[in-house]
DNA sequence: TTTAATTACTACTCTAAGGTAGTATTAAAT
DNA sequence: ATTTAATACTACCTTAGAGTAGTAATTAAA
């Protein structure tokens, strides 16, 4: 699927923030280090991921990073979204035109169960859903 | 699915030749003009398909392309894995190693039957098999 | 034999994503 | 008050993909 290493980074920022222990804060630092994404790039993404509404930032010493927005209500569909990584239903899979089912291009009726398919696992996977499944993060 | 612009056009320029008559050349030319696509671009990926062997060139005046490969034996996938568009199975959608079931991500399960589909889909998709659909190229 | 039409080659430019560096700001701990 | 540990901001560097420009090589037509 070629998600950018910003979607990437944040699906797991999330998904490991949802796991500690509510109501404590969560630094640049820590994430960094057991999410092993570099730093500063982390930083650049948390400041976004603010902005936005998911997560509120604590600042100063002891300060943080926690949910805003509750964890069930966040999709990796809305992530994808934000980095511009979402699967968008106008797009032609051959970049021609936008797509239109009345003129299609030569993948459309192979390429559109994928699609529908994608988007909708996207769409259903909360973060919360997610972040008990797996055991690499 | 973000294909490179370059796997984009390739698809179409072969389904676009195959739709031609047999034995008859085809020019950058007429590539790029029917296709829009940029001429210097079009001919730098058609110098490719000719070095891989999809398609053989004939230089001079009167010149153009022509099909070595038979178009059924083309597959899209097999355009995605030359420009490194395609989804490969040991890579992890969350980007952490590589892919391996014992050590799942957290999207694993949920990615993984769209990955599955993708890929046969990919594999199954002659460029003759797709040359017939659709009415854009 | 010259010209025109073609593919092939080499070497750029442009852009966006990914990543880095340094500094400012904030606020608790000391 | 000072120090320390944290987030925020601004500016830059690096890389790969996309696209452009110019020229060389080839070959049929005129
Ligand atoms: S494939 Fe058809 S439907 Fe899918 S994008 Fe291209 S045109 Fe639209
Ligand atoms: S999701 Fe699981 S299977 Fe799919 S890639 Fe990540 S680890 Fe591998």
């Amino acid at each position: 699927m070629h998600l950018s290493n910003t979607s990437k980074y944040t699906i797991r920022i999330l998904a490991y923030m949802v796991k500690q222990k509510e109501s404590s804060l969560i630094s640049a630092k820590e994430l960094s280090e057991n999410l092993n994404i570099p730093y500063k790039f982390l930083t650049k993404i948390m400041t976004e991921l603010v902005k936005v509404g998911f997560i509120e930032s604590i600042r100063g010493r002891e300060g943080g990073y926690k949910f805003l927005k509750k964890a069930s209500e966040i999709t990796v569909g809305d992530v994808l979204a934000l980095f511009n990584d979402a699967i968008k239903n106008e797009e032609c899979i051959l970049g021609i035109d936008s797509c239109d089912v009345k003129e299609k291009c030569a993948l459309h009726d192979k390429w559109i169960k994928s699609k529908v398919q994608l988007q909708k696992m996207f769409r259903e996977s909360t973060i919360e859903s997610i972040a008990g499944e797996g055991t690499k993060i």
